[in-house]
DNA sequence: CATCTACCATACGGATGAGTATGGACGGTC
DNA sequence: GACCGTCCATACTCATCCGTATGGTAGATG
């Protein structure tokens, strides 16, 4: 469970490589997945990476395809057992306002919506959500064209959200004051 | 007229410079500021940037002052010489959804915030409109708590949109259902 | 124990972009 | 028309980062 800072003489995976791209995604963006910043921060060199991957794109794909099969599905498939139509808005916007961390990734990319690598990736995973978003809308008593609507509302308010939050800081919310925030948007935005 | 292709021999001042800075980050991002490029557009050498300015910093700087000061407040002082404070948020809602065009810039710097010159301007301009959304709230009859958080969900559907607009282009949305949209969010976020 | 393979270090080449040094062109001023 | 300040070109240096070439080491395998 060590982060970085021992030398650790373990050798490493193409794995090790992809996960430790997103942790610096996460942390500090695209622009900043640099090979051999990535190599100092493993303890190695160059030599270590490019012996598991071609190129520095390689890296990038491979890190955003983990992170689109393994990163993502678990929110939406754990609301998806919430029997109750009606109560699975209201708890997967709890749930999202509460697990932010997982988010990042996501608010690096958004931010990182010029290169090209990254586009087909974010617009399939906002897509999926959107869809999932939508049919919520529509189990919750929303007419099918308002129910769209209401969904990319409620879409565009989470991703404005992690981009004022994450790195402008903007709300300077506290803890109770943003719990207040949560359920406000659960009053507007969903029906009933 | 010409645009950047002539040859067009005049002399440049600092302005100039920061205005096709301004034009480049809308159009490419803060991370496409680069000098020779600029130069190379503008039709001249670094010679010529480097008499101007002390830095690439100084200009990034230059530029995001600029465009703070006059790229903005138009929109905030049309709104708040309309009489009628209820027709205000509607009439705001249609307006930037209509011209999206001087938003570029904000959409732009909203995906550089990890850039620390960029920071302190987005903070101001944000607090400026989030302030100017919540008064507007208060007028059109929301009690002062809930005006703030109405404030917060819709300048975050604001910029999320930008970001999902712009960039990823995710809604493919024609422009009928784009102005359905406009008005679904003006009925589920205004009251009365 | 010899060897082979997976993994890594070292040292390079090449491209890019910021910043500097210096000289030249051009218009206004006396 | 000589002079001077403004604006720009040219030609460098320096740092960074991607990618390559090549040799080295540690563990498995026969």
């Amino acid at each position: 469970m060590n982060v970085s800072s021992k030398p650790e003489r373990t050798r490493l995976s193409a794995e090790d490589w992809e996960i430790a791209a997103l942790h610096l995604i996460a942390e500090q963006g695209v622009g900043a997945l640099a090979v051999e910043a990535l190599a100092r921060q493993l303890g190695v060199t160059k030599g270590s990476f490019y012996w598991h991957f071609r190129t520095r794109e390689a890296l990038l794909n491979a890190a955003l395809e983990r992170w689109e099969q393994y990163g993502e599905r678990e929110i939406i498939s754990q609301i998806e057992q919430i029997s109750d139509p009606r109560k699975r808005l209201p708890e997967l916007f709890r749930r999202v306002a509460h697990e932010l961390q997982p988010h990042r990734v996501y608010a690096a990319l958004l931010k990182a919506l010029d290169h090209p690598q990254v586009v087909p990736v974010m617009a399939r995973v906002s897509q999926r959500r959107m869809e999932f978003l939508t049919t919520a809308f529509r189990e919750a008593g929303l007419p099918p064209p308002q129910a769209l609507n209401r969904a990319r509302l409620t879409y565009a308010a989470y991703v404005g959200f992690l981009q004022l939050n994450f790195t402008l800081g903007l709300p300077r919310i506290n803890h109770e004051e943003f719990e207040a925030y949560v359920e406000h948007m659960i009053a507007t935005l969903i029906p009933g």
